[in-house]
DNA sequence: CTTCTCACA
DNA sequence: TGTGAGCA
């Protein structure tokens, strides 16, 4: 027998995640780019990805092809993240924060200026992986709108 | 041989 | 989204 590996674990090199996906490197580097995925990198820079990456980038897929979701609206969601309350910000550290303060930009796009996850790891962190599957984001929604 | 970045007819 | 150059 041996030990289940974790979903989270870096594995696939790019051109696997891209078969795995059925879409092409180039647009895995996109959706990068656009802030949408955190692939791992490896010393050699170059990119890995885990079994909930791909969840993730299925999640996006769907609700590009599906949906007709832009790229711009998945961002717009996920800006929405009350990333604060996962972080634990006071009122001052929110109401000073880029991130808090984008509502076009997912909170780890906003890093390098002043926010208080600037020493964070964003691939690590609840706020990034709470969206990783697209049950995730139904039942986010769900608490939202449960009438107490 | 694969991946990386950057550029673009 | 695709393709190609020029590296590592």
């Amino acid at each position: 027998m041996f030990y289940e590996m974790p979903n989270d674990e870096p594995v696939y090199p790019i051109s696997t995640a891209a078969k795995m996906l059925n879409i092409s490197v180039h647009t895995l580097r996109m959706y990068e780019k656009e802030n949408l995925i955190i692939p791992f990198r490896k010393s050699t820079n170059h990119r890995l990805y885990s079994i909930s990456d791909i969840e993730r980038i299925r999640c996006i897929r769907n609700a590009i092809n599906e949906s007709k979701i832009s790229i711009n609206g998945i961002k717009t969601i996920y800006s929405m993240m009350p990333c604060w309350e996962y972080i634990g910000c006071s009122d001052d550290e929110r109401a000073n924060c880029p991130a808090y303060n984008s509502h076009h930009e997912p909170c780890w796009a906003a890093k390098g200026k002043g926010t208080v996850c600037e020493k964070k790891e964003c691939r690590n962190c609840d706020v990034y992986n709470k969206f990783s599957e697209c049950s995730n984001i139904k039942s986010f929604i769900k608490n939202l709108t449960r009438v107490k």
